[in-house]
DNA sequence: CACACTTACGATATTCGTAAGGATT
DNA sequence: AATCCTTACGAATATCGTAAGTGTG
């Protein structure tokens, strides 16, 4: 016996009606076509569900068992179907990613909030981690996708290009580098600089392009907007990248291309080779794409 | 979406060996079929549930969703399915019936036990009752159908005939007509009479068939049992009609046939006319109509 | 190149709707 | 006569299996 939803309706259809004509066309049916599959089921079973002459249609004693059963049993299934059809129309999901903290706290949040516009249902998890954490974790499965560096991302990882960051000297408007144009390393080496944590991509990026002694390090630094506060308060000056630039837009804030040796940050689109992305996930990725090209227009104009 | 138990098979087959030949071969189907099956399945949904590149088969997030759903649905409707085939082979069911007391309490009890023998997963109710009661509970679908005697039974109801009883004479064996091979009604008149309560059908049956005042009243009791033992303790004799001669088959009694005026009762199996007989009712009447036949060639040689 | 899934295609089986048949009130 | 279910039958559809095609390791 192959029981389908179609069985089930029907059945339940003409046990609440208690007639062919009218539970056929509630199921868009012929009455014969109805008929046959009502018959269809009866015979699959084994046993009369209805005990009809042609004035009467009414249950049989098998017949009120297999309400009882179809009662319980067509809600579930139809649950069901309808949770599948949340999944598909991205009503329910839940986008597991890891990012870098610049990008996590910068970009980020205002793309995750359209999302969230379009498809309020889905749940969105965030982990701000190194690189090489983001590779771990998507390798791991532990999320859909990651957001970091291009540097570190390693074999079986899918890895798309979704911006390229450029450097940019950020300091007070009436510091004396503040009205030039652009900037190379050796114009920033004698001013102290806010600096970041030692597992920073920016950090790390600083220190492969610079080696570490050449600098004057000011203050160490997690977050980009303690650096934006104390670099406002005249208290040093920093160096961030172009998607970082968000926590810089502060009046009394300059904010000026460097040329460093290693002169771009790749930011990409990390998954696994093999996986399908959910549907969720499939959309966010769209809008990331896009997201992340209007903000290089933006910022790099 | 039409979503039948096939498609939730092949689904989980799918689901747990990851690979197609053999999940079509654990359904009886050719791996194309098998396919062709999966492929509707995720096009009727509208995602796809399995992420298939030649070498490797694994579930999407969103067959992951439906993997949970129907690890709950499948075993519930087995389960309904599998209950319906108890009923469908009887080894399930309810039978509840009516029954006069002379009956319920003599070649019921019996009968019932063979059945249960065959059927031991069906439930049997029985009420020993008046004829017009069994009548009403018929009518008004308490019981399945109902044994009693042929008289009051009214139209929509759908009568036959199982057994037809003579009437006996029951005596200790040193009683006077003892002897005696068959009796008349002036023959018994003189000996006071063990009989049976007012609504009893027998004792309706001797009084419609015999002026009440001409018979001597001995003992009044309500059951067949008590009779038995008072005419074997010598305290009088009484008349109960052939399928009641079961509680009299005792030592040191004997049965004389005796012509009544209303010569013999019939006993009718009576059902609601337009009704479907579940199918445990319908086994269990075939066997009541084998077994009275039995105990009328055992009992009337 | 071997294995495993998909596609192509003709044959079979199912299901559909129209229309006629039969039973009940 | 009217209503309502069943049956008959040709057409449309779906499903099956064989066999060839395709891509991946």
């Amino acid at each position: 016996m192959n029981l389908s939803t179609r069985h089930m309706k029907a059945f339940s259809a003409l046990a609440a009606t208690r007639n062919f004509t009218r539970a056929a066309e509630f199921c868009n049916l012929t009455q014969s076509a109805f008929s046959a599959l009502i018959s269809n089921l009866e015979s699959g079973l084994g046993v009369r569900l209805f005990s009809r002459n042609t004035r009467n249609v009414e249950l049989t004693a098998e017949g009120e068992v297999f309400l009882e059963m179809v009662g319980h049993l067509l809600p579930e299934v139809e649950r069901a179907l309808a949770g599948m059809r949340d999944y598909v129309e991205r009503r329910k999901g839940r986008i597991a990613l890891a990012a870098l903290p610049s990008i996590a706290s910068s970009i980020l949040p205002s793309l995750m909030a359209r999302f969230l516009a379009s498809y309020p249902g889905i749940e969105l998890v965030v982990q701000d981690v190194s690189s090489t954490v983001c590779a771990e974790l998507v390798r791991s499965r532990q999320v859909d996708f990651a957001l970091c560096a291009s540097t570190s991302v390693s074999a079986g990882l899918d890895s798309e290009t979704l911006a390229s960051d450029g450097f940019y000297f950020i300091c007070p408007q009436d510091h004396p580098l503040a009205r030039r144009k652009r900037l190379a390393v050796a114009d920033v080496l004698p001013h102290p600089i806010v600096v970041y944590e030692q597992n920073s991509s920016i950090r790390q990026h600083l220190d492969a392009s610079i080696y570490p002694r050449q600098w004057v390090r000011g203050f160490e630094v997690n977050s980009l907007s303690t650096a934006a506060g104390l670099v406002a308060a005249g208290l040093g000056v920093t160096v961030v990248p172009t998607l970082a630039l968000f926590h810089f837009r502060i009046r009394g804030l300059r904010a000026i291309p460097l040329a460093l040796p290693i002169d771009r940050r790749d930011i990409c689109l990390i998954r696994r080779k093999d996986s399908t992305d959910s549907l969720a996930a499939q959309a966010f990725i769209s809008l990331l794409r896009e997201g992340f090209a209007d903000a290089m227009r933006d910022l790099e104009p």
